[in-house]
DNA sequence: TGCCAGTAAAG
DNA sequence: CTGCCTACTGGCA
């Protein structure tokens, strides 16, 4: 039978995958396909064969056979035995049996997520519509109807059931805290007489509603582990998952990482089989893109949305390469998860000399033009084909004069070419004796061109500074996952510009998600266990970088522009005279022609007003500003406002006086003068509420990331206080944890009294008034001293 | 007052 | 999928 589908979830069951299908009739369908996990093994023909042998021996290995696959590091093609497993469930084991044999036969594919593996194998993604033959709920072919990469995504309607707590996550679900539901418009709270009658009223809504989309609030780890307990205890039917069989569920997976230099917190997950469960609370994606961003990701990662949901955009641009190199028939090296050795001194020194920076004059500054280059680092990466394999390649060594002698010559890397066909059932290179992705041909790169990006290959392949030499002959495994995600974004950009600003989110969404995976690709180059992470090219990205940033100063200047600032990958500039907007297009037009990379006019600013420090007065600080651009709208980076430690009456108060001076529409510096008095009297507004003491706990609450355990700390600042205060009553955060509080006492009252934390506020009856008048008063001169104000005795 | 633990921001 | 630099605050001796 044929139909046409929407890929909607997958996951392995046995040794099968388990798809699920929404049809344009609204109707869902499971269908199973039979995919066997191939890992690979390297080393001496002989030797292959007798360990492959072993392992059948041992029963994980169903059958071997030896086949071809390319080495990632020289683009070579090597002879290997492909290992077929006989089940999913071996997989642990074989693994842990080849991790012994270290260095005697280099293992390949063994590690890859199984769902993403067989969509990476089969040239499918999730969220798209495609052309399906099955038959007795067998797949039995699949082509896609729409490119990977689409401008337009198109969803089918999906029934949303929303699940939330009526009080604080902190509280206990049935321990002083409700469910609440909704449905079709509907909000209400379950109410029953106690645990297994919840679970039953919740299991009534599920048959009844049917939801494709479970979205929630704290289900993650809040609601759906406790339901799920009292439905086994009880012995009351929870039917969360539209699998016919029973499914997996455990609740792990939660833990504290070190991430940038800070501690993050990621909760358990709690995934449904056949629906999505997304928790909105525990999804970096669903938080910075919505459920459009979340699909997004979820097709070009080639992942299930629910793993989505919960993976870093360092998780799903890996997943992009990975898929980018299953598809070149590349051989995945095996990550062994070993923890990052501290860097030492001397190596920081040579590696994390980052981004460029001018020092802004401090002040206000009138009619300034923002020059931003779009995807920086991203952009260099793909101009100048900066990837793991690409520095210091031994294919082009002698051409310049470092690195070692040529041995050996690989074919230039074959052209991107569109994806065509599909999969279809026992056809050569589906699931058979042949490498993955090799029925595709060789770099079927589905992408376009790189959007912003010049055409590699640029003529500059010796990295600024350190001298690195990047490889001429094949483009980069990094470079080529890049230029597709990077030419999508510039049309989901140049998308939201020309559409109505409601329709216009959507691509705003799906751009900002693209942004994510953009950042942290550039980061993971200098992880040194990330699986395509490699220090040098790290550096030689932010040495191209530099160059180009002091290019554009350059070229700014010998036009006749003054530069105030720098960052990065922006510039601040002006002239005495007025300049006008085309002058401004065409200095950006000569720079992105230098230097290969898309500069792009951000605005001009009315005014803008860089920030002194508040140590020392006279020095400026690179990253506090704000400005208000020609067309009214405010810019403003790292003021009290931007911080998530501020109070939110604070930002209010802070944001207040912020719009009052865009919203005059003032110009000139008498215009700016002008409005002092105005200014203050709104200040004193807002130190006047503060006094009176009526304002809600909920407007005073600093919510604040604990970096370690509430032992741990060896200094009683605010935050450890409140953690500890929780932990006495039986809430425990773990490291990375957020945790909020309201200041009650002075400082040098006893330590008890001088926090109250959340969720235990209603009983507060007075706060630290003094300190939030402090806190206010430094938010408001931030604003302020810039114009002149006087310091208040 | 100075030191340092702790935390957050822009890019 | 564990990657900074810098500014600043607040506790404490």
């Amino acid at each position: 039978m044929e139909t046409t589908g929407w890929l909607f979830d997958l996951y392995p069951r046995q040794d099968r995958m388990v798809l699920w299908f929404l049809t344009a009739a609204g109707e869902c369908r499971r269908l199973e396909d039979g995919f066997p996990y191939c890992v690979y093994l390297g080393g001496a023909p002989v030797r292959l064969r007798a360990l492959a042998g072993e392992a059948r021996r041992r029963g994980w290995v169903r059958r071997f056979w030896p086949a071809r696959g390319r080495d990632l590091w020289t683009g070579r093609e090597l002879p290997v035995m492909a290992l077929e497993l006989a089940s999913y469930a071996h997989l642990p084991r074989l693994r842990a049996w080849l991790g012994k044999l270290s260095g005697e036969a280099p293992v390949y594919n063994c590690d890859l997520d199984i769902a993403a593996y067989y969509l990476y194998t089969r040239g499918l993604w999730p969220c798209a519509w495609y052309d399906l033959e099955e038959r007795a709920g067998r797949l039995q072919a699949i082509s896609p109807r729409e490119e990977q990469f689409a401008l337009e995504l198109s969803v089918p309607p999906l029934t949303t059931l929303h699940l939330g707590l009526t009080r604080d996550p902190l509280i206990p679900l049935g321990a002083g805290n409700g469910l609440s539901l909704g449905w079709e418009g509907r909000e209400l709270e379950l109410t029953a007489p106690d645990a297994a009658g919840l679970v039953a009223e919740l299991g009534r809504w599920l048959r009844r509603a049917d939801p494709d989309l479970v979205l929630s609030d704290w289900g993650d780890e809040e609601i759906i582990p406790p339901l799920t307990r009292w439905s086994r205890d009880y012995g009351v039917p929870l039917p969360l998952d539209r699998e016919p069989h029973p499914v997996p569920r455990e609740f792990r997976g939660a833990r504290s990482y070190f991430s940038y230099g800070r501690i993050v917190y990621q909760g358990s997950a709690a995934p449904f089989y056949g629906r999505w469960h997304v928790d909105q609370r525990n999804s970096f994606f669903f938080r910075e893109a919505g459920l459009p961003g979340l699909v997004q990701v979820a097709r070009l990662g080639q992942m299930p949305l629910q793993q989505a949901a919960r993976a870093s955009p360092g998780t799903l641009i890996t997943s992009m390469q990975l898929a980018r190199a299953a598809a070149d028939g590349i051989l995945i090296p095996w990550r062994k998860g070993e923890p990052e050795r501290f860097k030492t001194a001397a190596e920081l020194l040579v590696i994390d000399k980052g981004g460029l920076t001018f020092m802004p004059p401090a002040g206000v500054h009138f009619s300034v033009a923002e020059l931003d280059f779009a995807s920086m680092y991203p952009a260099i990466m793909a101009r100048h084909n900066i990837s793991p394999e690409t520095v210091d390649c031994g294919c082009c060594a002698g051409e310049g004069a470092r690195g070692p002698r040529p041995t050996y010559n690989p074919p230039p890397h074959p052209l991107p070419q569109p994806l065509k066909g599909g999969y279809v059932a026992g056809r050569v290179g589906a699931a058979g004796p042949d490498f993955p992705g090799s029925h595709k041909g060789l770099g079927g790169g589905r992408g376009g061109r790189g959007g912003s990006v010049a055409p590699w290959p640029s003529p500059h392949n010796l990295a600024p500074e350190a001298g690195y030499r990047l490889c001429r002959k094949r483009e980069g495994l990094v470079p080529r996952t890049l230029r597709p995600i990077l030419a999508l974004r510039e049309g989901l950009k140049a998308r939201a510009r020309e559409v109505p600003a409601a329709e216009a989110v959507q691509y705003k969404e799906r751009q900002n998600a693209l942004k994510w995976m953009l950042v942290t690709c550039f980061g993971y180059l200098g992880y040194k266990n990330a699986r395509f992470g490699r220090i040098e090219a790290h550096e030689a990205v932010t040495a191209y970088g530099r160059d180009k940033l002091l290019l554009a100063k350059e070229i700014c200047e010998g036009e006749g522009f003054q530069v105030l600032h720098g960052l990065t990958d922006c510039l601040w500039v002006k002239k005495d005279e007025e300049v006008a907007n085309a002058e401004l297009e065409e200095l950006c037009r000569r720079i992105s022609a230098a230097s290969g990379v898309k500069l792009a006019l951000e605005g001009i600013y009315r005014w803008i007003v860089f920030l002194a420090s508040r140590q020392d007065p006279k020095r400026p600080v690179a990253t506090r500003y704000f400005g208000v651009f020609e067309d009214g709208s405010l810019k403003v980076r790292g003021l009290a406002c931007r911080r998530r430690d501020t109070p939110p009456f604070v930002r209010r108060a802070q944001e207040a006086l912020l719009k009052r001076l865009a919203d005059s529409g003032a110009t000139t510096p008498a215009e700016l003068a002008a409005l002092r008095p105005e200014l203050e009297e709104l200040a004193e507004t807002f130190r006047g509420r503060l006094k009176e003491g009526d304002l809600k706990p909920e407007d005073l609450v600093i919510t604040r990331v604990l970096s370690q355990t509430v032992a741990d700390y060896k200094v009683d600042t605010p935050a450890a206080l409140a953690a500890r205060q929780l932990k006495n009553a039986g809430i425990h955060l773990q490291p990375g944890e957020k945790v909020r509080y309201v200041h009650r006492e002075p400082k040098r009252s006893p330590k008890e009294l001088r926090v109250q934390a959340s969720p235990f506020l209603e009983a507060l009856e007075d706060y630290d008034a003094k300190l939030y008048l402090e806190l206010l008063e430094r938010a408001m001169e931030e604003v302020l001293v810039p114009f002149g104000k006087q310091e208040v005795g």
